[in-house]
DNA sequence: AATGCCACTTACAATCATTGTAAGGTTTCC
DNA sequence: GGAAACCTTACAATGATTGTAAGTGGCATT
């Protein structure tokens, strides 16, 4: 089942929405508190999210905005106002369809319905600015480079790609990789970041993956 | 550099929609002819069809809901009907977009980058119904059953989808997977093929390679 | 500047998945 | 019943992937 995350602050359009998805067979979540939506939505893994664009705090824009070069979800705004300015600047900032509030729920409804669809086949894609890593085939995409990684080199990359921006310590990788905190030797890491180093450059991402002597590893890709 | 296919039969208002893309860059072309539109749009391999819902002959909605299941681009729909069965009806057939005429160029445009974008990650996926495969790395999926498939198997899958439900020869399955038309055994493609058969079995594509005594396969696949 | 630690790289060998071969079984149709 | 076409299973060769080993390079602290 899908599982839409429904961002809006007034209380009596909120609830309407998510009994409407949830009336459709969706499993509709919505946050009411907008201390930390961000993190509240990453932990929620939606398939969908519905975003308001007038919210206390962040905008909705800027949301989209901050939400869109790492999420693997779509992001569908909804907004009262009515303007092609309007439009352009949610679909410029990366949102995946727009509609203005007052929506008939049928029309949403087909709307989300086609993202899902859509976006259904991309599940398993990681994304972090114009890099994206298939987790099941550890394909990767950089601009329109692809190529495929070996199994060891994916799942390096898988872990350093959801930790981006943050620094990942030896010991959070050993247990990604290697299943097992015991004492591996050091050198296999060396090895295969070595490895990994090789095949982003192949895809013209030359130094990505950097070294904070001590503590780990960051990967560094340009957000556009 | 992406290819637009433009399939509107108003003389006029072709050439505009072509020359709004191709001045923001875009490959844009569009049939002026409308015998065997569908024949056509596949050839031109587009990465994205802008379709008018009236067109002599078949409409766009028919358009879209036969080639729909097994394209490999979005379709965005334009028409100058604007009621919401119209768009619920475009939707359903599986239409990405519903756009009504008249529509500023800055809006066809955000709207078609934003398919673009999202289809560009899924360029190398063939799709028959709700069975698609990665031609890159031969992930197959199946409703919501996932599996990769060796290299083999999927050469020959990929060329069973291309081209079902039409029969595939042996005299075509050969120079496809093995570069070859030599007479290779016979009972290599036998044994690959049981092998390819027990992968679809297990993501629950039981029987969908038939064989026809003395032509070759088919693979049928429910559309639903 | 010397020392020790951490990080990087290359070559090699063991392992594992994939592929083709071989052989025997089953279905279909005359 | 028998031949032709098709299917299945087991096994061995191949090739990619992985870990081991060993040696080099660079940074930081004394």
């Amino acid at each position: 089942m899908f599982r839409i995350v429904i961002v809006e602050d007034d209380d009596y359009l909120r609830e309407e929405l998510v009994h409407t998805f949830q009336k459709a067979g969706y499993d509709a979540v919505a946050p009411v508190s907008f201390e930390s939506v961000e993190t509240e939505i990453a932990a929620l893994r939606p398939d969908l999210v519905v975003l308001d664009v007038n919210l206390p705090g962040k905008s909705g824009y800027e949301l989209c905005k901050s939400m869109r070069p790492r999420s693997s979800f779509p992001i569908l705004i909804l907004t009262a106002r009515d303007t092609l300015a309007d439009e352009l600047t949610a679909l410029g900032l990366g949102a995946d369809d727009f509609l203005t509030k007052p929506c008939h729920p049928d029309r949403l409804l087909a709307r989300a319905e086609r993202l899902l669809q859509t976006w259904k086949r991309l599940r398993c894609v990681l994304t972090v600015g114009e890099l994206s890593l298939d987790t099941d085939t550890y394909k990767l995409i950089y601009k329109d480079r692809m190529r495929l990684l070996t199994e060891t080199e994916g799942k390096i990359l898988e872990l350093l790609m959801k930790s981006s921006p943050d620094v990942v310590g030896k010991d959070a990788l050993f247990p990604a990789v290697w299943g097992t905190a015991e004492f591996v030797d050091e050198n296999i890491l060396q090895v295969n970041m070595s490895r990994l180093r090789k095949s982003l450059a192949e895809v013209g991402l030359g130094d990505a993956i950097q070294n904070i002597r001590g503590k780990g590893y960051v990967l560094e890709v340009d957000r556009l």
